[in-house]
DNA sequence: CACGTTCAGCACTGATCGGTGCCGAAAAAG
DNA sequence: CTTTTTCGGCACCGATCAGTGCTGAACGTG
């Protein structure tokens, strides 16, 4: 996408881009799209608003690369955890990324995808469409790769893809607004546990 | 508290404070507190923003008095649910009430507690953590029921209390983000009954 | 009647919002 | 060199934010 391939006329960037929407992602995971000021948001990424808008976009086209970066990096498990041989070992890898990731020391508590834009006025709405989309495609991914289990007989033909696939992401999601209501690491890793107590035998 | 016990000198008041903060509690319930802004709510409520100051103090306390009014209301069947007789009917009914109540049709999807300030800005940190202190009780609650429950026999002694509370909350808080994203109540409803599959026998 | 309160409405505050324009300087490519 | 781009910085934009002051009338009580 944005390979070094120009031939840089002018100037070059003073700063670091990526470190720079790491900061920003940490400032949007931790306060919401709406939350997080573009005044603070300067402040994180130390550079200055200008610097920002020529590299960025806008606020929303900040954010939405944020996301981006979340999903491959924090939100990264997920993609892991599928390509687990067993449709338990999926859940179970899944649900425990979920948990590391929400309770991740020094990091914000809970998921940006969920915490960043859950609820919002006008303002916010492509960006709150945008992370239902996100999350939906989590549910959507692990749909396949369990749809694939029944195939391959590690789930039973009996079993319901779309019901366990939304299960599990429900329990995700559950997990990130415990961890951003202060929940600990181990509390939520036994919820999870919990949570897999009834998954189909193979 | 507010009885009808003033003399009431003066004019009196030409709306109904119920029916004002009922649709206050729609709007926050909503956009967020942060993202219902006082000129959308004075449009929602029917009323000036004098006569809501003058009611109901600033936007703070109206979202309180509102989260109130959401706990009595569309929150009501957390506290139906631990009358029942059993650990698994009180997980049963409040787990299908979080259903029903976040996908209740022409009402806001998903739950105040939840998305009204998941995550929020300075500006917005009572009332979070005012949020987090509330979905807190509500875990607590049923860790109390559930402990009434292991005393009486119906959950075994072996199970742990504290994880089942925080297992039940967990599901119900992924209820309301799958709700607010557009989940239907029949695909939350397999869902809730998917999470008790596992449930402790009696 | 007078008193006290609320009414609707509208202008208004200071602050902050997201977003721009402009500046001269600096650093690369040609 | 010139050209091109970004730099830091700062003032500034119109809009909106939460919250207030003020007005004159309406409507109750004593």
């Amino acid at each position: 996408m944005d390979a070094p391939q120009k031939a840089q006329i002018g100037r070059p960037r003073g700063f670091d881009a990526d470190d720079a929407l790491e900061q920003a992602m940490l400032l949007f995971w931790k306060q919401g799209y709406e939350g997080a000021s573009l005044t603070e948001l300067e402040a994180a990424m130390g550079i200055t608003r200008k610097s920002m808008y020529a590299a960025f976009g806008n606020k929303e086209e900040l954010f939405l690369k944020a996301l981006q970066r979340y999903t491959v990096g924090p939100a990264a498990y997920s993609f892991e955890s599928l390509r687990q041989p067993t449709a338990r070992q999926v859940a179970t890898m899944f649900l425990a990324g979920s948990v590391r990731s929400s309770t991740w020391p020094g990091g914000p508590a809970g998921c940006m995808g969920v915490q960043g834009a859950l609820s919002t006025g006008e303002a916010g709405r492509v960006v709150r469409d945008t992370l239902a989309v996100w999350r939906d495609g989590g549910r959507a991914a692990l749909l396949d790769r369990f749809r694939q289990s029944v195939d391959e007989g590690d789930l039973p033909p009996t079993s319901d893809p779309e019901v366990l696939a939304r299960y599990v992401m429900t329990v995700a999601n559950g997990i990130a607004v415990q961890a951003a209501g202060g929940a600990t690491r181990e509390e939520l890793q036994q919820v999870a546990d919990a949570a897999l107590k009834s998954w189909p035998p193979a």
